[in-house]
DNA sequence: GTGGTAGAATGGTAGGACCATGTTATACGT
DNA sequence: ACGTATAACATGGTCCTACCATTCTACCAC
C-alpha cells in the first residue's frame, strides 16, 4: 500500500512547546522548595513528535509509507540529519520501520505486545481461530455503529467507490478479496478511533496468518457471493442513513453468515 | 566519576557479524518451503553492539563518562554520524544518557522503566485516553454477555465471592480497586475466549497506564461507590441467571456511568 | 509471462562546518 | 589565600554536501 502524501501538512518544528517538563522532580538545599527540571527538546524529538501525532489520529495509516527523508527535511525545514534521528527513534520503538532504498513504513502499535504471543496461542488449538471470528465478529458490529454514527461524507465516498467496485466485480465473475478488505478497514477508520483501527488491523491479519487460505476460496459459489454483496449493501445503507442501530444488525448479519460458511468449509459441519 | 579512557579497547566494527536474521519469516510460491529474510547489520548498530558488550563485561560501569564522540569515531574508524547513532540507540534503550555539552554516561538499565510503544502513543494526545475508554466499554458488554452464556458455575461462584468482598469493603469505608479488576477479569475468563482474555488484560494495562491516577482517587464520593456496587450487583445478577441481555444491559449501564464521572475529573465538564 | 537491465528514488555513511552548552583553566579583586 | 568572574576549551546538537548501497520502476529481449 504505497502513497504519495501530498496532502499532508507538516508543521514547522517551531510549533509546539520549546520546552518541556521531566517527569522527576529534584529538591534544592535546604529550602524546600521543589524545582522541575528544565529539558530541551530537541529538533530531532520535535520531529518525532509531530510523527507521533500523525499517526495518532489516523493521518498515517498502518502500511502507508512516509516521503522521503529529504522530503521530510525539506517540509519541515530542519536538516536531513535530524529527521533520520527522529526516524530511528521511531524505528526503535517499532514504531516504524525503515528499509534501505526502500523508504519508512508504519507498523501497527499493538504488534509489539499482542501480536507475536497470540500467533502462538493459535499455533496451538484450531479452536482459537473461531474464537478469533468471534472477536472480530462484535467488534466490527460497534465498528459500524460507531461508523454509522461519526462517518464524515467523504468516508462514505469511499465507501461507495468499493461497493460499487464489488458490484462491478460481482458481474463480471467474483468479488475480490482486497476490495473487501478495503471497504471493511473504511468502515473501522469511520469510528474515527484510531487505537480500535490498530487493533482490528491485528486482528485481520491474524486471521489472515491462521487461516492460510483467503477468503475468496471458501465463498466460491453465486449464491454466497451475492448474499455478501446484498449484506454489504445493507450496512452502507445504515451508514448512509446514519442510522446505527440498522448498521450494526446488518454487519451482526452479515459476519454470522461468514463464520457459519467458514465453519461448514473447514470444520465440516 | 569522570574518567579518561586510555586503557579501553574499541575492535574494529568489521569485528563481528555482517549478517544478522530476522524475526520475521515468509513462505514462498507454493513449495511451502519457509526462508528466513537476510538483514544488513548497520554500522550503527555494529558500533552499539560494541558498547554494549563494553558495558556488559563491566568494562564501562554505571556513572562512567564515555569518551567523546570524536574520540570515538576516530578510534573507532567510523564517522561521527554513526557513533551519534550508536549512541541514540543506546540512550532510547535507557542504557546511556547523553548530555549537551557534557558527554554521556553510563545509566543503571534497572532503574529506569522503558516504556513501551504504545504508552508513548497514548500520551501523545489526551483524546487516545477516552478511545481505550470507548473499547474497553463496548468489549466488556459483550464479555458480560458471553458470560452469562458460557459461565461455570466454578466461576460464578469466584465472582460471588469477589462481589461480596466489595460489599465489605464498602460497609468498611471503600471499594478497593484491585477486588474490582479482578471482578472484571473473572468476568472475561468466563466468556471462554482466550485471545479476548489476553486483548482485554491488554487494555486494562493500558487504561491504568494512562490514567495516572487510581480509580480510587476518582470514584470517592459514597454515592458513586454505591452506583458502582449496585451496577455490579445487576451484573452479577445477569450472569447468574445465565441471561445475556441482562448482563450486556448492566455492563453498559456500568461502564457508560464509569466514563462519563472519569470525563467529568479529567476533562472538567 | 519471465527474467534481465538501466535509471531513478531512497536510505546509509562520511566528513566538515558551525552553534549551544557544559567544563576547565585563568585572571582578577578582595 | 580565597572566591568569583571571565576566557578558553571540550563536547554534544544541527546543518550541509557528497557519495555509496539498496530498492523500486519502467522498459526491453526472450
Amino acid at each position: 500500500m504505497i502513497c504519495s502524501h501530498p496532502p499532508l501538512k507538516f508543521l514547522d518544528v517551531e510549533s509546539g512547546t520549546l520546552y518541556k517538563i521531566g517527569m522527576t522532580t529534584k529538591t534544592i538545599g535546604a529550602t524546600g522548595l521543589v524545582f522541575d527540571p528544565i529539558r530541551v527538546e530537541r529538533v530531532s524529538e520535535k520531529v518525532a513528535g509531530q510523527l507521533r501525532k500523525l499517526i495518532s489520529d489516523g493521518s498515517l495509516k498502518v502500511g502507508d509509507r512516509l516521503p522521503s527523508e529529504r522530503d521530510l527535511s525539506e517540509q519541515m525545514g530542519v536538516s536531513r540529519t535530524s529527521v533520520r534521528e527522529a526516524l530511528q527513534q521511531l524505528e526503535m520503538h517499532g514504531i516504524l520501520e525503515t528499509v534501505h532504498g526502500g523508504g519508512s513504513i508504519i507498523r501497527n502499535i499493538t504488534e509489539q505486545e499482542i501480536r507475536k504471543p497470540i500467533e502462538r496461542f493459535i499455533e496451538q488449538d484450531k479452536k482459537r481461530v473461531l474464537e478469533l471470528a468471534e472477536l472480530r465478529a462484535f467488534m466490527e458490529a460497534w465498528a459500524a455503529r460507531e461508523a454509522a454514527r461519526n462517518r464524515t461524507d467523504q468516508e462514505l465516498e469511499t465507501m461507495r467507490g468499493y461497493l460499487e467496485e464489488m458490484e462491478r466485480d460481482f458481474e463480471k465473475g467474483a468479488i475480490r478479496y482486497d476490495v473487501d478488505f478495503k471497504y471493511h478497514t473504511e468502515i473501522a477508520a469511520a469510528t474515527h478511533n484510531t487505537i480500535y483501527l490498530h487493533l482490528i488491523d491485528n486482528i485481520y491479519s491474524l486471521i489472515n496468518y491462521s487461516v492460510k487460505v483467503h477468503r475468496e476460496e471458501v465463498f466460491v459459489s453465486r449464491e454466497s457471493q451475492e448474499t455478501i454483496l446484498n449484506h454489504h449493501r445493507k450496512i452502507f445503507r445504515g451508514i448512509l442513513e446514519r442510522n446505527p442501530e440498522n448498521a450494526e444488525t446488518a454487519m451482526k448479519e452479515h459476519l454470522a453468515f461468514v463464520v457459519r460458511e467458514f465453519k461448514r468449509k473447514f470444520f465440516d459441519r
